[in-house]
Parts: C-alpha cells; structure tokens; sequence
DNA sequence: TTGTATGCGTTATCAT
DNA sequence: ATGATAACGCATACAA
C-alpha cells in the first residue's frame, strides 16, 4: 500500500497553505477561481483521493442512509429500496441496507449496527412481529432523523409513510359486496401489523355499510407466503357454508390460490371471486387476472427518502417534524377475477 | 448535541490510561480480565459508543462492502442481495447498495462514489451495456477486493461467480429437441453479455449435436421485460414457418407470453413448448407451469459473500487469487410447458 | 499487564 | 482571499 496523497502534499506543492486546498477542493466561495483550478488540476493530477474517514471525523457525518426492511426478496420491498435508491444516489447519500427477516431479535441487532456505523438518517418498515420500537429510542434522542414506511408503528415519534390501508380494504370488499358476494373471506398476516390491521378495519366498516354481519370465522391468518396457499385454499373448504369471495392481502399468495382452488372444483370468479393486494406483476400473469390495489412501493421509496434527505439537509423545518404520518395514494384495479356481474347471469 | 463519551473519559473516571480502555473494549488478550469487565461495564454505564469515525481512519478500514447490480427490483437480483445480506450480517459487514440501472454511464459513477466512500469490498454484476470494466481498475490497483457475479467480464482480473450458462442453454435445447421440437425460437437480452452469449452458445452446440441447422432468424433480441411479451409474439407469428419451441430467458417474460400466444391461437405445449430461465415464482404460477433453469441466486448471492469475506479476512489466500471464475450448480426443471411426448400423441 | 506519545487527514476557528 | 492552529477520537509502536 503506497503512500496516500493529502491535502498537505497538495499544498507543499503548490505552495499554499492546506487550508486552501481543503477550500478550494470543496468549492469553498471565498478561493480565487484561478488558484481553486490550479489546486483542482493538480490534485487530479496527483492521484489525489479525498480521505473520507478524517472527514467524517471532522464532520460528524456519513453519507449514509441506514435502511431496515422486513425481507429483501420481496417484491414490494425491492421495488421500495429501487426508487431509495435512486433519490439517495441522486443527492449523493449512499444506502445501507439489512433485513430483519421478520424477526424482532435481528431488527433490534440491526438498528444497532447502523446506529454504531453512525447512519446519518434511518428508513425502517417494521418486522411482523415488532410491537416496541423502543430500539430506536437510540435515534431519537440524539436526532437522527428516523422515518417508517409502509409498516409503521403507532407512537408520537413514529413519522410514517403509508397508503390508507383501512381505505383500501374497503373498496375492495365494497367491490365484492357489489359483485354480489355475500361471504367475503380476508386473509391477513399478524393483526399486530398497521397494514393488516387496517385492512381488517376497512373489510369490517365495509359490510356494516353494507348491513352485513362481521363474521369472525371468515378471517383467516396467514403467513403470505407462496407456500402457504394450500392451507388456506383447506380452509377455505372447511368454511360452512363456503364463501364466495376471497380477499387474500398479497398478490403472489392469492395468485399461488387460484391453481388449489380450481384443483378443488371452484371457478373463479363465478364460484368465489379473487382478489389481491400490491399490483404485482403475479396479479397480471395468472388466469384469471387477479383484482388488486396498486400499491405504489417504488413512489412510496422514492418519497420517503426525498422527505428524509430533505430532513437532513435542513430544508424541511415544520413539514415532517409536525406530521405524523403521510398517505399516499392507491386505487383499486379490477380485474376479471372479481367480475361476477358479467359472468353470472342471473338464475331466474 | 451533548458530547460524547470517549474513552478519555472513561480513562479518567476508571484512573487507567486510554490505552488500555481501548484494548479492553477491543477484547485485546492482554488485558487483565477483572479489568476488562470493569471498563466494559463502566462504559456501558456511561453510555459510551464506540467512534467508528476515529476507528475507521486509524485502520483504514470501514467494514462496508459495496454492491452494483443491474436494478434491484428484480426477482434474481433481489434474492442474491438478500443472500448476500445474510451472510454480510453475520460477519459484521454493511452493504452498501446501489443500481446502474443497466447504464454503463451510472455504473461508472456508482462505482466512483463507492471507492471514494472507501468500501473495503466490491461486488458487482455488470450492467447489460457495460463493455469495458475499466472503472474498476482504481479497485485493483489498490488492492480491494472487488468480485463479480452473474453478469461478468471476460477478463484476467476479473473473478466471477456464474451458473454454466452454456450448459444450462444446452440442457433446455436438448430438451426440447427430444419432445420433438424442430424450430425452436431463443429469445435473449444483449448479446454482449456473458449469459445471453453462453445460452445461445449452448443452444448452438445442441443444435450441432442433434444435427439441427442453426437458422439466425430463430434468435429474437429483446430486453426480457414484461412489457416486451407482447412484441415478442408478434415476431414469433411472423415466422414461417412458424416455430414449435420458445426459449425465452427469463421467467416473466416467459410467463407474460403466455396469454398472447393463446390469444394468438397456439396451444402450449402442443402448438409451442415454452421454456423460461430463473425459476421465479411467476414459472409457477401460470398454466401450464413454465419449464425452467432453476437460478439458484439466494446461494450465489451467499457464496460470493462467503468468498469475499473470507478474502478480506485472509483466510483464503490463494483460494481466489488464482481462480478465474467459480460455477454454480443449475438444473433444468421441466415443467408442463414443454412436455409433449405424454401429451401429443403421434399423428399416426 | 499497563502506560506514553504520536499520527491518521480533514475541517472549523480565528486571525491576517 | 489566505493561513496557522487546534481538535475530532481512536489505535498502535514503543517503553516500562
């Protein structure tokens, strides 16, 4: 390993003082543009790379935006940390990522990575199974600013984004009840999560709107996952009477439904209407194509971290410190998975 | 802003010198264990977090290890990162990730501002209109480690992770040709890149082998994209005479041809078999099932973070010094989308 | 086993 | 517009 250039070789060169090259290296105003091109071609000359450690000492900062999200390998976090990414790297912020795996322990682990290596802001979307988010307590106190997105947390220091999920579950058990379904299934993961919990919300308003019993029996839990659609798919024939509809809160789940659910004699959707949730691209592949909202995750990204560097460029006084949470919009995309009143005719 | 606790203080406090703090925060042998549990515990106390700054410009080292890959909303990319995640985690690594968006121009930048961040390590799968990875060459001169996956150079100093993808084209051609496929349409991104270039190779030998002539018109270009599915129909029905095989090298697009081909009145297998690349969910989820290379990216993703670490650790001298490149293990499953023996019976 | 002294390379403060 | 100096907090060579 050669010896490193520095500011101080630049300067003994040149015969200026390092201050000025520091200056001029850092397009400091107040340096003569002619030394300020001198000092920048010779240090291009030179080799010179700037020592970000000693910086970063010297600032207190990173450039680093630390990000935790529940899995990597899902398609609606991916597409979240692609607009991240693009916002950070145009504003010259680098991404540190990890993921929780859905697991608490390993969240908590994280944050304290990243609260060591000293991230200069967090963007967190919460494991399934986190209630206290008093692992971030570490950030709060000493200001680093630390937004959540998509799974939040209900606390006071908790700035959010989000989509209104209530809002959301009940267009589309709206949507069913107008198709005419009368027993509606919804299918979510832990009830704990803001997501689900809020789509539950919105399923039950939707049939009190409606005049429509809740039905309790009519909630199944689920991990979501590809795999676990057999069972709910046994589930669902274990219901009496069968429902005729099912709102399955994940499009690649819903879409993993639709072979069992044919295996075991249902059309879709005459028989029991399908519907999803994020606009997958599963939703569009399989036959029928699954109804669904379009749950904007790469807009969702790309907003959360302009809001966050904003923050931290200090160009945001009063906008996020005053809001707690902010929703962004999503819309329901019906498909032919729900389309009964086409398909059905009436039976006299 | 309070100020820190640094190990001046804790020194002080403890009447020993900062030195042996130091050693005793770092679990340095030869420190008296009493008196390491004491400062330990002090510092705990005092609420004293370590200064990765200082630390980092001491010993020159960050623990950060950078990522380019194409776009990180991608099936393939998605699962490597999250395997690469894992085992960065374990090992007390940070990624720092970020997406070229398969332009040579942000590649390069992103690569500029990763050694300027001073990454300790590289890993990078090379966007699809990167020729030259000459840009890399800072990373060389100085000696980090920098490793390739998926989409690699041809070059000395290039050690790359892949799956055999001339294999793996041969395999699926192979296949084909004994369900008795004659024309059989290979559909691949930009040829310049290494695993478009060794699947068509691949389908050429079998081709070669099967005493197959290689008709140029077969190889349709395209960027693989959901979007393209569409296009990519359109050119198969204007061949003629028409195809009896598609080999498209990549799921979702594979999946996303589905529909058009049946709209356009051909029977899968019968009319067409249908082979993707990947085995993403989305070869799963249609029908009939997409036959497939199984891609296995969680793993790859896992072993080339394994390799660089251990590298960084230097526990594998000579392990990757002298290799050139290391191959994963990949299989062909074949799905109802290619099997025509059982179902096409002769036409007597 | 512990301590002393020094350097890592930058930027902020104050002065000129 | 430029410079001198100090400080950032740690880890290590060397000394004891």
């Amino acid at each position: 390993m050669e010896k490193e250039i520095t500011i101080y070789d630049i300067a003994k060169d040149m015969g200026v003082s390092p201050t000025t090259v520091s200056r001029a290296l850092n397009n400091h105003p107040a340096v003569n543009a002619k030394t300020k091109k001198r000092i920048y071609d010779a240090a291009q000359e030179m080799g010179y790379q700037s020592n970000i450690f000693a910086a970063n000492l010297r600032k207190k900062k990173t450039n680093n935006i630390g990000v935790i999200v529940p899995r990597l390998n899902s398609n609606f976090q991916s597409s979240v940390i692609a607009g991240m990414e693009k916002v950070a790297n145009e504003a010259g912020f680098n991404l540190v990522i990890s993921q929780s795996l859905d697991s608490v322990e390993k969240e908590i682990a994280n944050a304290n990575t990243l609260f060591n290596s000293r991230v200069d802001g967090m963007l967190v979307s919460l494991a399934n199974t986190t209630e206290s988010i008093e692992h971030y307590n570490r950030f709060f106190k000493k200001g680093i600013p630390t937004l959540f997105y998509d799974r939040v947390a209900d606390h006071p220091a908790c700035t959010g984004f989000v989509i209104d999920n209530t809002q959301a579950g009940y267009k589309v058990t709206q949507h069913l009840i107008e198709q005419g379904c009368k027993r509606i299934v919804h299918v979510i993961d832990n009830i704990d999560i803001n997501v689900y919990a809020d789509r539950l919300k919105g399923y039950k308003y939707a049939l009190l709107d409606h005049d429509m019993p809740f039905d309790e029996s009519l909630v199944i839990f689920s991990n979501l996952s590809e795999e676990s659609a057999e069972e709910i798919v046994e589930q669902v024939k274990k219901l009496d009477p069968l429902p005729d509809a099912l709102f399955i809160s994940n499009d690649a789940c819903a879409a993993s439904c639709l072979r069992p659910l044919k295996l075991a004699g249902f059309r879709i959707p005459e028989d029991i209407a399908l519907v999803g949730f994020n606009n997958e691209i599963s939703s569009r592949l399989v036959e029928p194509n699954i109804t669904t909202i379009n749950y904007p995750g790469y807009e969702m990204g790309e907003l959360a971290m302009k809001n966050l560097i904003n923050h931290l460029e200090g160009k945001s006084i009063g906008v996020l410190s005053k809001t707690n949470k902010i929703t962004l919009r999503s819309e329901l995309i019906i498909r032919e998975s729900s389309l009964r009143k086409k398909y059905s005719p009436q039976p006299t």
